[in-house]
DNA sequence: TATAAACATGTAATTATTAACATGTTTATG
DNA sequence: CATAAACATGTTAATAATTACATGTTTATA
């Protein structure tokens, strides 16, 4: 079972749908999956020969006019079964999940610290702006019950999302009382 | 200014308390701050190796009994200022944070997908179990308030984690009870 | 007391990720 | 219509992180 590097599920993932070069998955991760992973453009380059060379999905060079040449990349019944393995694969355990601004937080010892309420007020200005964003992205892209029916986990995390966003200003504005 | 690579910061932000070996170290990993953080024993001496290199700490190795040979490592002058830069410096924009958990949902597309239920299960699961953790942590840690006001910054990310480990349950029992 | 397990301390190799470099193509705009 | 900006597509180099390898020391236990 290979673990850790998650980006050949992605691909694969959006691949699924329908053939994409390799622009059109970097911009997936300007979009959609981007409010909830992040990756380089170099990286998907790579990762897409890997999969090529592993049979997961198949490159076709096409010829548009007579200037642009596109790869497109498609999945193959391999890469299917793949993507359906790790989908429905259980976790055994939670891994951690690194927040910088936590890691600060635990080496400031002092509560009356006058630098620390700066700092409370500045993350929380910065997750007000998320909670907003994500917000108004659940508006936009969840108009009506049939998409959401049909695109049930998208749904949930985004409202996950939302959920964490809001524990994360709540947290942050009792500290900022607290102190 | 030095960014993405937070460890030689919550290296320095250890010694800076007591000299530690590479060993200390690690095991800060296994307990405290390892509920926040993780990496490997490996990259800690990597690391300790260019803080050295870099001025930011200094080694003493000394022999204890005739057989034992530990190297302690103090910080510098050099190294506090970084640290306190480090600490007291402000982040313009959030990162992202992955969950794998997060990311598998966002590739199931049906509300009616019966292995949806299951893999919600299985996480609030593992969730409850980690809540259950962290709320003894809080306990065993932060038994009074002098404990919590010298030690302010970690009790809040505990008490951060603990809200968000609720959050992540509920959710997941809101969206068990929705399919 | 032999032997296994856990402690303690690192180095080397592999893989993943990010940053930097390159290059040609449309599209907007002054 | 010249020119800058943004689009599109990659490769190469550098850095970070994980995995595997190595080796000697205590401590527990059969």
């Amino acid at each position: 079972m290979a673990q850790k590097n998650l980006l050949p599920y992605i691909l694969l993932g959006l691949i699924e749908n329908e053939p994409m070069t390799g622009y059109d998955l970097k911009k997936e991760f300007e979009t959609e999956i981007g409010e909830f992973w992040s990756v380089k453009h170099s990286q998907i380059y790579l990762e897409l020969k890997r999969l090529v060379a592993n049979g997961d999905i198949e490159s076709n060079t096409g010829y548009f006019g007579n200037k642009i040449e596109k790869t497109y990349y498609k999945i193959t019944p391999q890469g299917t079964k793949s993507l359906e393995g790790w989908k429905y694969s259980y976790e055994d355990q939670l891994a951690i999940n690194k927040d910088e601004f936590v890691l600060k937080l635990y080496f400031i010892k002092d509560k009356k610290d006058p630098r620390l309420k700066e700092l409370l007020n500045e993350q929380s200005h910065l997750h007000k702006k998320k909670l907003e964003h994500l917000n108004s992205r659940l508006k936009e892209v969840f108009p009506n019950k049939k998409i959401i029916d049909n695109n049930y986990g998208h749904y949930l995390i985004l409202n996950h999302a939302i959920k964490r966003e809001m524990e994360y200003v709540s947290w942050l504005e009792d500290a900022i009382l607290s102190i």
